[in-house]
DNA sequence: CTTGACCTTCCAGTCACTGGAAACTCTATC
DNA sequence: GATAGAGTTTCCAGTGACTGGAAGGTCAAG
């Protein structure tokens, strides 16, 4: 199987492939004689997983964790449990800074009459306003998400 | 004032400042004889707007926009209530494509026993599964969040 | 034999920063 | 006046997870 017909079997660009391969998440498949990438199922099947894996917001770094814990069967399902647990946990945090950025927004428009006039609490707000969204940013740099 | 003043005065860091400069979003201020940057208050205020901006999650490209809408003093605030609503609509979205991500896992865990043994329905269902977590990407190659 | 779809590698760009090096300036202390 | 340390300057490189594109090799059909 070559690298599209990989990547449409499993959902995975072949750009992403090479690029999977490149940063060791993938090892090297066999090549022809040519000189393609040529994929059996099993690598495949594992393409399928990280796709899906990433699908689930895993980075590739965590894929990497899921790709051992995946290949090694007498880890314990506890393990796999924690990990899974812990990216719930770090969605949710994710979840709640969008939440406070969007409620703090939607708070300032409500005052915002949104007609002709020129007067307006949001950019009033913005420009002399109190602290803005993060509820309260306790102790993690945590990303932020521009929207674009 | 100097770029280390201006920073915590606005709480936008001096890394932050200059790059800022060099992408457009802020003008070159003044310099002193020695070539330090010099900030007025004015400048200081700007910074602390953008600060309070990029908290409620707007990219550069977005707050150049609101910096256009803050100071044309004649724009109707309905231009500023589209903008920032337009916004929360975008954070709503990203809010749902992380649930749907949590929800997944938190369904695919509750049927893991979490113990000793490596029978794990998580990673089973990686593996062989059906579809992934967003419930349904219709249209848009959205980005992804990596928790890493 | 040519066309066009595929494959290969490599380099650059994205976004919003952050880190660090080398060189300069400023302020305080001795 | 010398010196130390903190602050500033520019510039370059790296982050994560890709995407786009150029230049060239390969394959199957007509």
């Amino acid at each position: 199987m070559n690298i599209g017909q990989a990547a449409s079997a499993s959902g995975v660009s072949a750009k992403m492939i090479r690029y999977y391969e490149q940063v060791g998440l993938i090892a090297s498949p066999a090549r022809t004689e040519a000189g393609y990438r040529d994929y059996s199922p099993d690598e495949v099947h594992m393409l399928r997983f990280i796709r899906r894996a990433r699908d689930l917001g895993f980075s590739v770094e965590q894929m990497t964790n899921l790709l051992a814990l995946w290949s090694d069967r007498s880890r314990a399902s506890g393990d796999v449990k924690r990990f899974a647990m812990a990216h719930v946990v770090e969605l949710e945090r994710k979840m709640r800074e969008l939440h406070a950025m969007a409620e703090t927004l939607r708070h300032l428009a409500k005052t915002c009459h949104g007609d002709e006039r020129p007067n307006c609490p949001i950019i009033e707000e913005l420009s002399s306003g109190h602290e803005a969204a993060p509820p309260k940013p306790r102790r993690s740099a945590s990303r932020r998400y521009g929207a674009h």
